[in-house]
DNA sequence: TTCTTAATCCCGCATTTGCGGTATAAGTAA
DNA sequence: TTACTTATACCGCAAATGCGGGATTAAGAA
């Protein structure tokens, strides 16, 4: 069994070694590299091949979030797994964004480091509970703003509305749903009316936000 | 300190048991209730008033995502734990926007199982790393669908369009950055030339669909 | 200095859209 | 039967939009 590969990237001198001998001394586990910063962050991620990236989110030059980036693009399969001291509901939704697999913070015990980056390694996505429930928050709040309301559109109306959030003009939505141009204008009027709304630009916001279609 | 309270909904007579028999012999816990199904679900959550419910995804009649969505409605404060059998997206995806807090597989130890429930009560989501990839890959389709097809759009433009896609028309867009509305036609006739379309409704979609703005 | 880009503004015209009517046929619920 | 809803269709008009021109100014780049 080959051990993990695992590249550090921290700027604080005693974490970051703390991390290499406690890698390093773990049975099935091999820490290729530990650097400060992500200068040469593509070299020398070519030169250690890591299975596992293990990156802070603050430091100095280049941030976590831009590396994960370049990482991602450049070695799609290396795992990366965030560290950082805070919450911030921004830095892990950027994280996760970027292509992050596992956010976890610095307070994780020993043990709890290792767990995660088998973890990773293994397909996983390790985050402890409060990171996870922040990231279900995020993608409750981006993924389904709403959806409850309801404005009653009649099935004719729907299939109208979906032709609109195409881009087609009334013309085109007449000859798509095989009515002709002046039923559309009537339904079109109708639908404004119930959505309260009086242009082609609020509808079609208005029914991809709330996913009325 | 006042034990957590559990309410189990779970169809498996052997499962329900020992879950219930699990929590109430665990030091700081207490299982309100163990139910087979969910009649009189809003009923019998009146009655035991839990901190916390473990719920099954698949049970005979309505099933656990249904569920969520009604305590979740009816009593926003209860967190949910939902415990299933399968790695389906689908149901994760769905759980995850009904409203539960944490995802965890009844293959779980009956440790795992204790720390989630306490977990999700301390406003955690607890959940393995392999959910919790899943969730992050669900996160990543339908947050980032793209973004990285570049239109060239000047900062003008991208305000412009910023103010379309809030569903106003050329004269409050006029209003709203400061310009003359035939400056404001002008910029919109060369957004449409940058973003190849030829109508607001499609700008807007556009717009929305690669997230420009 | 010249060239380019971004931002500003105006005109005109054909088309589209928003909104006010009116009206008919089919199906459904009271 | 009597409403009500849904889908159908048309007219007219004011406003908004799409698209073709042309033009000036300020800021940088070559």
């Amino acid at each position: 069994m080959k051990p993990i590969r695992v590249t550090i990237f921290e700027d604080n001198r005693h974490l970051r070694e703390s991390l290499f001998y406690l890698i390093s001394g773990t049975e099935g586990f091999c820490c290729a590299d530990a650097f400060e910063d992500c200068n040469d962050l593509v070299f020398q991620l070519k030169k250690s091949m890591p299975d596992v990236v293990l990156m802070d989110i603050e430091m100095p030059g280049m941030n976590g979030i831009e590396a994960v980036k370049i990482i991602k693009q450049q070695f799609p399969a290396i795992q990366i797994l965030m560290q950082t001291i805070f919450y911030d509901d921004d830095n892990i939704f950027n994280a996760v964004c970027a292509g992050a697999s596992g956010y976890i913070l610095k307070t994780t015990s020993p043990e709890g480091y290792m767990e995660a980056i088998r973890d990773v390694f293994n397909g996983g996505s390790p985050m402890t509970g409060s990171v996870a429930r922040r990231v279900l928050n995020l993608f409750q709040q981006n993924v389904t703003p709403k959806g409850n309301t309801n404005y009653q559109l009649t099935p004719k109306e729907k299939e109208i509305l979906q032709q609109l959030i195409k881009g087609k003009s009334y013309k085109m939505i007449a000859d798509a749903v095989g009515s002709s141009y002046e039923t559309v204008r009537t339904h079109m009027k109708n639908i404004y009316s119930k959505l309260h709304v009086n242009s082609n630009t609020e509808a079609v916001l208005k029914a991809l936000q709330e996913k009325i279609v």
